[in-house]
RNA sequence: GCCCCGGUAGCUCAGCUGGAUAGAGCAACGGACUUCUAAUCCGUAGGUCACAGGUUCGAAUCCUGUCCGGGGCGCCA
C-alpha cells in the first residue's frame, strides 16, 4: 500500500498534520464529520467509517456521510435519529451550504457556491492543482516495458510501457523521486541460436533497414533448424557457452544486438513519449548471481532437487521455485532477487514497482516471497494487466499472426492525418502531420490506459484507433476548444485583468465543473494508490464531458461583463487540469485541433 | 487436479475498499452548425449486472458453490 488503509475512525491518511492550502473539500469535510460524530455521541475508535463520501447521484448532494446506518448498532437507536440528532447538534463548516438527511438516514452535504468559487480560484496558485506531495523524500523504481532483445515490439508491449509510464508520471507528480528502468531481456538461452544464426543467415541488407526484425527472423530460422538438426543445436549451445564464458567475438556480436535493439525500441519510445532513468538488462546483474545463490544457501532456503537447486514454498502455499538449472544455469527468480538487492543498495527505494502481464503472477509472489525470506526492505509491488488477445485468437510469433508495435502507431498517425486534413484542410501540411501524431499516439495510449488493467483485453483496430466519444482526441479537442475560447478572449478584451473578477457560480453546469475540479487530487490519488490510470483517464473524460456540455450551451464571451470572466476562469481552470491530467497519462495537448 | 483473473445494454467497456434510480462510447432512432472549433451537444430506445445460495438495514460490489472463457503450476522469461 502506498498510503495507510483507509477505513478505521480517522483516515491516517489526513493525520494530524496541520490543513494544508488547497486541501480538498472531502478531506475537510471528513476531518470534520469525523470529530463532530466523535464528540456529539461519545464515540471511542469503532471502525465505522465517520468520514464523508462524494454522492453518485448529485441531487443527493456533494457528499454523503453513511455512519448513521453503521452506528444504529453501536448506539441502539435508529439510524434517522442519529442522523437528526447530528444535524442539530452539528455547527456547519462555513464551506457548507446546508445538510440534508434523506432515505435510511444518509446525511448529506452541500457545498457552497461561494466556498467552491473560492476554492477553485485559489488554484490557479498551485502549481499542483491542489494534489499533495506525498511522495517528497521518498524514492521509487518502476521496472516497466523491458521487451526481448532481437525482438520487435508488438502490441503486446504497448501495455506495461503506456500504463507504466503513466505510473511513472504519476509518481513523479506526487513528488516521488522515481527511477524508471528498462529492465531488458538481454541475456538467455537465445543468444546460442542467434549467434549460430547469424552468422549463417543474417542478410546484410535487411539488418541494415530494419535491424530488429531481420535479427527476429535469424532467430526463428535458425531455432527452426535446431528442432530438425541436433549438431545445429548442439553449435548453438558451444557458441551459448563461449559468451557466458566471456569469449570476445561472442560479447561483441551479443553487444551488437543490443544496441541494434535499444536503438529501435528508442524510436517506439520516443514516438510514445516515454522516457527511462536506465536501461539495466538482466546481464546487468549476471556478477552477481552466484552471490545470491550462496547467500540462499546459507540461509537454508535452496536445496538440491533433481539436480536443480530449488527453494521450496510448500508452507506459503506455493510450487517450488527453481534457482539454479541442473546445467548450472541461473533463473529469473535468482536475477530478480539480485536485481532487488542491487537496487536496494542503490536506491534505497521506498518501493519496487513492475508493471507486466498477468501470466507472471506466480512468478512474482514467489521471489517476493524469498526476497522477504531474505530481510530485503522493500515494498514489492507487481502491478500485472490482463493479456491482449486478438478477436480470432491469443497472438503468437509462430502463427505469424503479430501486430507490430511500429505498425500500429503508423496506422494511427495515418488515420488521425485523414481527419486533421479534412478538418483543417488550410494548416500547413508539416502541422498537420505533427498534430496527427499527437493525436494519433493519444488515441492509442487512451485506450489502453482507459480500462481497467486487469480485464481481459481484446485487440481490435476500430477500438485502438476510436477517435470518438471516450476517446483521447475527445479531450484534446475539449481542451483545443477552451484554449481557443480563452485566446479569443485575450484578443477581445485584451485591457482587462481576470483578477479584477471574481469566479462567480450561478448555472449548475458551472456548479458541476467546480465540483469536479475540486475532486482532481481524489482522482490522481486513487490512480497512484490503485496502480490503475484508467482512474484518472475515467475522471478526465468525466471532466471533458461536462465541459463541453458547457461550452455548446451556455456562452461565454457574449455573456454580460463579470459572468464573462468568471467563465474565462472556469475554463482556465479546466484547461489546467485537463493538461496536467493528460501529461500524467502521457498524452498531448494542443492548443489547437 | 490446484491457483489467479474475467463474465454488466446488440457490440466494446466503466462502476467492484457495500449505499439511494447500474453508467459511458459505438451501433439504432429524432433534433441542434449565418453564433466561443459539430472530432461536439440535446433527446429517445436499449439491462434476470453468468447462475444459485449466503452475510447485511442495504449486494453488480463481500463470502460459498456451479457453469462458461482466459492464464499459470521444477529446469522459458
Amino acid at each position: 500500500m502506498i498510503f495507510p488503509p483507509v477505513g478505521n475512525t480517522l483516515r491516517p491518511f489526513y493525520g494530524e498534520k496541520p490543513m494544508r492550502e488547497f486541501a480538498p473539500f472531502e478531506e475537510r469535510l471528513s476531518i470534520w464529520t469525523i470529530e463532530t460524530m466523535q464528540s456529539i455521541f461519545e464515540l471511542e475508535k469503532s471502525g465505522i467509517k465517520l468520514g464523508v463520501s462524494p454522492t453518485q447521484n448529485e441531487t443527493f448532494g456533494d457528499y454523503q456521510c453513511n455512519a448513521a446506518m453503521e452506528l444504529a448498532k453501536v448506539l441502539k437507536k435508529a439510524p434517522r435519529q442519529i442522523a437528526q440528532e447530528f444535524a442539530d447538534a452539528a455547527v456547519l463548516p462555513d464551506f457548507v451550504e446546508k445538510i440534508e438527511i434523506a432515505g435510511p438516514g444518509f446525511i448529506n452535504f452541500f457545498l457552497s457556491n461561494a466556498a467552491l468559487a473560492e476554492h477553485i480560484q485559489s488554484l490557479e496558485n498551485d502549481p499542483h492543482l491542489g494534489v499533495e506531495q506525498a511522495g517528497q523524500g521518498k524514492a521509487v523504481v518502476i521496472d516497466y516495458s523491458s521487451p526481448n532483445v532481437a525482438k520487435p515490439m508488438h502490441i503486446g508491449h504497448i501495455r506495461s510501457t503506456v500504463i507504466g509510464n503513466a505510473i511513472d508520471r504519476l509518481y513523479r507528480f506526487l513528488g516521488y523521486h522515481v527511477i524508471a528502468d528498462n529492465h531488458l531481456g538481454d541475456w538467455g538461452t537465445q543468444f546460442g541460436l542467434m549467434m549460430v544464426g547469424f552468422r549463417s543467415f543474417a542478410d546484410k541488407e535487411a539488418l541494415a533497414k530494419a535491424p530488429v526484425e531481420e535479427l527476429e527472423r535469424v532467430y526463428i530460422a535458425s531455432y527452426n533448424k535446431s528442432k530438425e538438426d541436433p549438431s545445429w543445436r548442439d553449435e548453438a549451445k558451444a557458441e551459448l557457452v563461449k559468451l557466458q564464458q566471456g569469449d570476445g567475438e561472442n560479447r561483441a556480436l551479443w553487444k551488437q544486438f543490443i544496441e541494434l535493439s535499444i536503438q529501435e525500441f528508442d524510436t517506439i519510445y520516443n514516438r510514445l513519449g516515454v522516457k527511462f532513468d536506465l536501461y539495466r538488462g538482466e546481464s546487468f546483474y549476471n556478477d552477481q548471481l552466484p552471490k545470491m545463490i550462496k547467500t540462499l544457501e546459507g540461509r537454508g532456503l535452496a536445496v538440491e532437487s533433481d539436480g536443480a537447486l530449488i527453494v521450496d514454498l510448500e508452507e506459503d502455499g506455493m510450487p517450488v521455485c527453481i534457482v539454479r538449472k541442473s546445467d548450472g544455469g541461473y533463473n529469473y527468480a535468482t536475477t530478480d532477487l539480485a536485481t532487488v538487492e542491487s537496487r536496494i543498495e542503490e536506491f534505497s527505494p521506498d518501493r519496487i514497482i513492475y508493471v507486466t502481464d498477468e501470466r507472471q503472477q506466480l512468478h512474482f509472489k514467489q521471489f517476493f516471497t524469498i526476497a522477504k525470506k531474505l530481510g530485503m526492505e522493500a515494498n514489492l509491488v507487481h502491478v500485472w494487466f490482463g493479456l491482449m488477445r486478438l478477436p480470432e485468437a491469443t497472438f503468437s510469433t509462430r502463427e505469424g499472426n503479430v501486430i507490430k508495435l511500429a505498425a500500429l502507431l503508423d496506422e494511427a498517425e495515418a488515420r488521425a492525418l485523414e481527419m486533421v486534413k479534412s478538418s483543417s484542410p488550410d494548416m500547413p501540411e508539416d502541422q498537420q502531420k505533427e498534430l496527427a501524431r499527437a493525436i494519433g499516439i493519444g488515441a492509442i495510449k487512451y485506450t489502453d490506459l482507459s480500462q481497467n488493467p486487469q480485464s481481459l483485453v481484446t485487440f481490435t483496430w476500430e477500438k485502438a484507433l476510436n477517435m470518438e466519444g471516450n476517446s483521447a482526441p475527445y479531450l484534446q479537442y475539449a481542451y483545443a476548444r477552451i484554449s481557443s475560447v480563452s485566446d479569443k478572449y485575450s484578443a477581445q478584451f485584451s485591457g482587462t485583468d481576470l483578477d479584477d473578477y471574481p469566479i462567480t457560480i450561478e448555472h449548475e453546469l458551472e456548479r458541476r465543473i467546480a465540483i469536479k475540479l475540486s475532486r482532481f487530487p481524489a482522482a490522481i490519488r486513487a490512480a497512484a494508490e490503485n496502480y490503475r490510470p484508467n482512474i484518472l483517464a475515467d475522471y478526465l473524460y468525466d471532466l471533458a464531458q461536462i465541459y463541453s456540455s458547457f461550452y455548446q450551451n451556455v456562452p461565454f464571451l457574449k455573456a454580460d461583463e463579470g459572468i464573462r470572466e468568471s467563465r474565462i476562469r472556469l475554463c482556465r481552470a479546466t484547461a489546467a487540469t485537463l493538461r496536467q491530467g493528460l501529461d500524467l497519462l502521457g498524452i498531448e495537448t494542443p492548443e489547437r485541433i
